[in-house]
DNA sequence: GTGAATGTGTTGTTCAACAATCATGATATG
DNA sequence: CATATCATGATTGTTGAACAACACATTCAC
């Protein structure tokens, strides 16, 4: 068909993973092989290698001879995500070298939040505090800690489209990215590591909170 | 062909998984996908889908239009498996709940390991010092961490596998996962963490120093 | 001998097919 | 009317074959 070389799967997948995180699929909904195969452009086999992909990442479920389904975030997963982000984000701040490249990341990712507050664009405002993220764990210069990470988000992502309101979910954290930035740039890791633990704690509580509310 | 369900996928994996932790693909080594499906009696395309899971798992490594490799591990690998396992055991044994039900699998571990050391087993000395420190992930009730901890110890020991002298790589470290467990059993967390911090730091500094003797 | 053309084998992807399984609704039974 | 049984259709699980794109080795020309 078209020409799509390297990786027509890993190509597809995320395509699919932005349907799913953007809510195009919302959560719970059947994936038919050949109906989707058939939308994507793609074969049924190499559909099926894009949901083995996502399912090991945590955003399909796989029922043998049912078919698979876009997962369903409990409670009890927003839980689990929050505790390994906490063992991972605070040590990550704690130990960090202030003058690593990964800082500049975190940078351009609260100035794309800033940016796309401006225009109200909560969305990107969610994209840009992943990256955020993502970019501490870049300080750690731990391969897999970032790949395990980036699902981690994912699926968080995915648990936070079912969840209105995307301005209270994520605007309040903008300029408090900037402000650990600024503190581990100045060199303060003790004091990032400390509001980074604020921040996950008041966090999960407001996403709990939001979670409980539509049971 | 033969009666299967469920996922022939998943189990073909499995047997793959274990050839290449047991040795019998060494490191490096190309897999064929015709001959190798051929050989696990399973379709080109079904080998497809395990290689995607066990690449995802760090075992084999994908280079596009050239083929599959067994996963070379390399220091650099070693020193990243250290950095997360410091990461997460560390803390699962501090803030640990000493009658967890997973203190029974530590137990279990550490006298399968003592039991194979009777025989002068050290492969399975390997695998039931693993189990170990699988338990102790277990303490922490994230099943995310679980999963990502069973793919770290997945690629270690495929590095022990290029060791020699499984004997100086386990035996020593028996009892003093022993000691571990007894310290967390009798409520002392803050000491079971420090002697495991002091465990990962000499069994690193072994296992590099075996790799660069054989660079 | 160096470089280009060619050949061979492998991977990347698709398609078509079939058995096994599940969901659904119709039928029969109490 | 309610419930159990069964037939039907749709979907998944897996396979095999096909073909283009690509990597590597060899040959050929100069």
């Amino acid at each position: 068909m078209v020409i799509d070389p390297p990786g027509l799967a890993e190509e597809t997948a995320s395509r699919l993973r932005n349907d799913i995180i953007g809510g195009t699929l919302p959560p719970g909904h059947r994936l038919s092989e050949t109906r989707l195969a058939a939308d994507l452009g793609v074969s049924r086999n190499t559909l099926r290698e894009v949901f083995r992909l996502l399912t090991r990442e945590g955003l399909l479920r796989h029922e043998p001879n049912r078919g698979v389904f876009v997962a369903v975030p409990s409670m009890a997963t927003i839980v689990d995500i929050y505790r390994v982000r906490r063992l991972i984000e605070i040590p990550a701040l704690a130990n960090a070298w202030p003058r690593h490249e990964a800082v500049a990341q975190m940078r351009v990712a609260v100035e794309k939040a800033r940016a796309a507050r401006e225009v109200q664009d909560w969305r990107s405002v969610g994209s840009a505090n992943m990256e955020f993220h993502a970019a501490i764990v870049a300080l750690t210069d731990s391969a897999r800690l970032q790949v395990f990470f980036a699902q981690i988000i994912a699926e968080l992502r995915l648990a936070f489209g079912l969840l209105d309101s995307p301005e209270r979910l994520h605007e309040p954290y903008i300029d408090r990215n900037g402000e650990i930035m600024d503190l581990l740039a100045a060199g303060s890791q003790t004091n990032a590591a400390a509001l980074m633990a604020r921040y996950l704690d008041e966090s999960e509580r407001v996403v709990l909170a939001a979670f409980a509310r539509l049971g």
